[in-house]
DNA sequence: ACCTGAACACCGTTCAAGT
DNA sequence: ACCTGAACACCGTTCAAGT
């Protein structure tokens, strides 16, 4: 029997098991959704139901794939100011994320967080509170932030509505939806006015956004932080 | 033969084949994972090829549920300051999707924005244009808001991490992580102070939560624009 | 201990046929 | 025009058996 028949050294455990499932989603354009147990089997040269010793079902594989990710995010600096720390390793979670593009969707759709994004989210509280924000105002933050902790946002509005050039369609899109079509328009601009060398540049630059919208929820916590706001003084205000 | 049997008035059309679908998500506790093209016929009354003449395939399907579920946000007041009125106008969103607990994660996975979802896109920048803003500044206005825009934010914090009131399981939670525990801690205070009466109240309150980071959001975006914010400014101050 | 074979109860979708 | 029956190529998972 020839090695690629049957014989196999190492017996098959769980990391393996794990990191087959994260390079094969990482590797196929379909992400998690190309992935199935009968097709990881294949991939390891074993029939499907040998993956049930080292993984309880399918969703544990998952899960097992979303902590393998996330584990790898870099530890929080120390002695920076929290804006700076949180900021740090709010990025490195983006970049930690972003070599695997079907782990943010995976996230969200796991009925509960993984202990990795457990660690992960006391980590970026640890760093709050270290800022001497109380903990009424690092629970509040910590929803306005949302996914953002993560290093993803959700596409939506930058997922382009067609990927389509056809000159045609743009046209009757920007007739339906003429805002849409200015915004567009406006950072097309500014990226063709970027690479003549004419401007400093706009444009739709993922990394750009992310920053931008990060700095915006970062300022406004610290704004309420330096003037006191606690939860319990907002409710009252509104009433 | 009897009613229940074969006889249909009304020979299914696109229209009913959605709402079918809609209800069904909406009464399953799985949402749309509990919905397949057969189960959905079946409900109908019909063979699962049947509904493939009123819908291309699955996704054309999901798309046109959420779209039938984007359709009832209510159009922007007008006459308002522009904060005031996306605020106004992402709260119905959310007011709409929230009947729906299944929308969310539907909008997230489709490949592109459905015309429901784009003509509320579009009908958000029209306020912030309307307002004064910048199209470069209602663009990463949008970017910031995000998720936000439809009215829902990724549960990720206050999905309960176990929802295990064994104490035993929450003590080693707490152990392993501190700052969550502690923030928790203090959520859950707020909120017995509140029902005692001797506080305004606190607590983890999805509402107020996704108010919370609306309004810092909104209140940043609106100094970036008090202060003429452009993003060729923005990137030339950082380099 | 670890892996296998056969089977169960599902999927989405195609195709040729019925009325 | 609208619906059907039978079939195809898949799923995740169980169970009893092998080594």
């Amino acid at each position: 029997m020839s090695e690629s028949e049957g014989v196999r050294r190492t017996p098959l455990n769980r990391e393996r098991v794990l990191a087959a499932a994260v390079a094969f989603a990482d590797r196929e354009a379909g992400g998690t959704d190309a992935l199935s147990m009968r097709k990881l089997a294949q991939e390891l040269g074993v029939v499907p139901m040998a993956l049930y010793k080292h993984v309880a079902n399918k969703e544990e594989l998952l899960a097992g794939m979303v902590d393998t990710v996330v584990g790898g995010i870099d530890p929080p600096a120390a002695g920076a100011d929290w804006k700076g720390a949180v900021r740090e390793r709010v990025l490195s979670a983006r970049r930690a994320l972003r070599r695997h593009p079907w782990a943010p969707r995976v996230i969200e759709a796991l009925p509960a967080p993984t202990p990795a994004v457990l660690g992960h989210l006391d980590a970026v509280i640890g760093l709050l509170r270290a800022g001497g924000l109380s903990a009424d105002l690092a629970h509040h933050a910590m929803h306005a932030l949302g996914g953002r902790l993560l290093g993803f946002t959700q596409e939506l509005f930058d997922a382009s509505p067609e990927a389509a050039p056809d000159p045609g369609v743009a046209a009757r899109l920007a007739a339906r939806y003429p805002h849409i079509a200015e915004v567009a328009a406006t950072a097309a601009h500014a990226e063709r006015a970027a690479e003549d060398g004419t401007a400093v540049g706009g444009g739709c630059d993922d990394q750009f956004e992310f920053e931008f919208a990060l700095d915006v929820l970062l300022d406004g916590i610290e704004r309420l932080h330096l003037a006191g706001w606690t939860s319990t003084g907002a409710r009252r205000a509104v009433q």
